[in-house]
DNA sequence: CTCGATGCAAACGGTTTGCATAATC
DNA sequence: GATTATGCAAACCGTTTGCATCGAG
């Protein structure tokens, strides 16, 4: 789905839920669903300050519980800052743990769902399906220094952004 | 495995890498490899303080961390407290977003991380498995009141322990 | 015109840290 | 006996909240 029509929609399941659509939320709407860098919520009060000057980060962090107490986008808790994705098609997320970098895999998995509920009565509604470990850059980088570098938390939440 | 030969283990994977054994380490590791409650800091803290009744909590903290960042437990970060479990074995976490409860679950994946270092050159190192929704004790509940409670975070986090 | 949203700053709370003391190896 | 771990309290920092003002509907 292009970007343009992915933030109507959601800018549209915002008005029917009975929120207001501000310049600051369109902006930051905007700039959630051209991104596949699942921002903090810092990183998105510096990217869509450019285009909304006065944005404060406390609108960001309202904006961004609205969105995601309403099914719009996903929050990823890490322990030093939470990220944020708009991507909402089944996913893992790979999670580099030296750059911290996250990038989307579509996989399929054999318990889905449904099967879930069939076999234990557990009602799913949300996931969260990551893999942590090494990215393609990072490990031959690694590799060329020749290095052992220990992973921070146990390759648990991605480097803080710095 | 049992607990008991667990936790010896996890002794000597301590001792090995230089950390030293000391009472409140060992009533933590008797805690966590006997409770299937996937605990946070505190509630740790409150059941170790009983058989431990001098403990702080920066001593959990502390704990936890070693253990965490040599692989011998892992850690899920939340929104409100951080969960830890020592269950290494892969399965996939089911959270109830309504009490918060959380249970292990033995899964098959198509996505192994071999398969995923084969595909995409990404090396998995570790990994975080989850969904999120209502376990059967709250579903069964929710139906009988009739109620459509909305979840809050949307079923990102389980609740806070009260 | 009304009520929700914004921006600012202060408050919050889980986690980390500094340091003197205690305990492990 | 040397050095790491503990306990206490203060510091940290991402996030939330209170409130006066602004602006969408």
């Amino acid at each position: 789905m292009e970007p343009e029509q992915k933030r109507r929609e959601m800018e549209q399941a915002l008005r029917t839920a009975g929120y207001r659509i501000t310049a600051q939320r369109k902006a930051i709407l905007d700039y959630l669903v051209s991104t596949l860098e699942h921002p903090g919520a810092y990183r998105i009060f510096e990217e869509v300050k450019k285009v909304q000057p006065g944005l404060s980060l406390a609108t960001v962090y309202n904006t961004l519980q609205v969105l995601t107490r309403n099914g719009l986008i996903k929050m990823l808790t890490f322990r030093d800052d939470n990220r944020y994705e708009a991507n909402l098609s089944f996913h893992i997320n790979l999670i580099c743990a030296s750059c911290g970098k996250i990038q989307d895999f579509e996989a399929e998995t054999h318990m889905s769902p449904e099967e879930v509920r069939e076999q234990i009565g557990f009602e799913v509604m949300s996931y969260r399906m990551e893999y942590h470990g090494l990215c393609s850059e990072c490990k031959s980088g690694a590799d060329r220094k020749g290095k052992n570098k220990k992973l921070s938390s146990g390759g648990l939440s991605p480097r803080k952004e710095s």
